[in-house]
RNA sequence: GCUGGAGUCGUCUAGUGGCAAUGACAAGAGACUGUAAAUCUCUCGGCUUCGGCCUUCGUAGGUUCGAGUCCUACCUCCAGCA
């Protein structure tokens, strides 16, 4: 018996998009939602209590960094019970890793054409991938392990989060279409070994763990269109995904197209995670083109770094020694409403006192979660309200000017 | 007053005959999207047609093809002795 399912509530007239309502064993997800990236299962510098606070509703780890915890977190019930999160959780499988830890280690995964990653050289890199799996050092240890998508769903269902992801291969943008094909296939190869596997273990915590997989295809339409009939229908024993993962390196300018050729093939009835973006745009244009759920680890990691969210754009702490000006003038988030300044920030940042710092790291993280939060519940709202558009366009034009 | 030691880019600092001159911090600019990221990159004497040009290492002279580096005097600071 399941306990995972997902209601569309309402949908954006002429386009892909919906809100609706995940359910899951630790409660619901309104959607669209953003899911913090809690990789070792806890959110840098925030507390459960601040992710509570300000509005967090889902929860993403990452079953390759917890793969040396995986049995402990079993025997204490599961994620949300190890993490005293408490609410609903997701874990990836590390397919990302293949790409972060192979072909772009040391690179940034940048969604501007200029800037777009070249390969690693294959002897330099930290995972190294074969039909079979793949095969990782760890980045601090060295340590060898072993991944495929067997290992990958046996160590998710032990850290049991409410949602899985089949192990896939992201490729990078650097990838040209004939390895696109190549790595496609794998991926796929590897969905049906994730969703046989995954149905072994899926109940061993005593409750239902739901399991999506996950597209690939980069920015071949061919491809993507392919992928999502093959995972839609895919099934083992009568089982097929609960949701689908929205996988890939993107080019701003080919996110939307990329999106629509996926989920107009996808069945409408099953929620899409779109993995790893959270801007704005990036996140109207998902929910127009029919993403549900987002995670991200820019709003924390960029938050870390003195960038700052304001509805008129983001600003960098740097410039802002002494100043009065709150982050941002409506924010609704605990930092601003404790009446912390943009000044007062900064001088938390610069400081030598490492517990200041992380007070700052603290502060300035659940601002900019907040706000991206708060983004996902303005756009829910006008998505049930029927103006997504105008939302949008009033929404941009104040924040990218 | 005597004897030692020291004065280098905002700060600290490297430098003992070829230097616009090391490193750190501070400062400034940029990046970051399923977290090897409390991180990374760039700038940091002035001007530049980006090839260079000019002015710099307490002050003033001197030796030398060439001086932050050696010599002389002076100034300032520190330590010890008076």
């Amino acid at each position: 018996m399941s306990s995972f399912s997902f209601d569309i509530t309402t949908k954006i007239d002429g386009a892909l998009g919906r809100a609706g309502v995940i359910h899951t064993e630790h409660g619901d997800i309104k959607t669209p939602a953003f899911m913090v990236v809690g990789t070792h299962g806890q959110v840098k510098f925030l507390s459960n209590d601040d992710l509570h606070g300000l509005g967090a509703q889902a929860m993403l780890s990452n079953g390759y960094h917890l793969r040396g915890k995986a049995a402990e977190i079993a025997d204490k019930g599961g994620l949300a019970e190890y993490s005293g999160w408490g609410a609903p959780t997701l874990t990836d499988s590390g397919g990302f890793q293949v790409m972060s830890l192979g072909s772009g280690l040391g690179k940034v995964v940048s969604m501007e054409r200029e800037k777009a990653v070249t390969n690693t050289a294959h002897k330099d890199r930290l995972a190294h991938v074969t039909d079979k799996g793949v095969d990782f050092a760890d980045p601090f240890t060295g340590q060898p392990d072993f991944i495929g998508p067997e290992e990958s769903m046996q160590i998710q269902c032990q850290i049991g989060a409410d949602i899985h992801m089949a192990f896939d291969e992201l490729t990078s943008l650097a990838d040209d279409y004939d390895y696109n094909v190549e790595a496609l296939k794998r991926t796929e190869a590897w969905a049906k070994r994730s969703l046989k596997e995954h149905l072994k273990h899926c109940n061993d915590l005593g409750y239902y763990q739901a399991l999506y997989g996950v597209l690939q295809g980069g920015r071949w339409e061919d491809l993507r269109r392919a992928t999502a009939k093959t995972l839609a229908k895919m099934q083992v024993s009568g089982a097929q995904f609960d949701g689908f993962g929205l996988g890939g390196a993107f080019l701003k300018e080919d996110l939307g197209k990329i999106l629509k050729w996926c989920n107009e093939e996808l069945p409408e009835n099953k929620p899409r995670h779109l993995l790893g973006l959270s801007h704005p745009d990036d996140i109207f244009v998902g929910v127009e083109n029919g993403a549900d759920t987002f995670d991200c680890v820019a709003p924390t990691r960029e938050a870390r770094h003195g960038k700052i969210y304001t509805m008129t754009g983001n600003i960098n702490l740097r410039k802002y020694a002494g100043s009065k000006e709150l982050l941002d003038a409506n924010c609704d988030c605990a930092t601003c409403k404790a009446g912390y300044t943009r000044g007062d920030l900064r001088a938390l940042w610069k400081s030598g006192d490492i517990e200041l710092k992380r007070k700052y790291y603290n502060l300035a993280s659940i601002h900019n979660v907040r706000f991206i939060v708060r983004l996902m519940e303005q756009t829910r709202e006008s998505i049930t309200k029927h103006n997504f558009y105008d939302f949008r366009d009033e929404f941009l034009k104040n924040y990218y000017g």
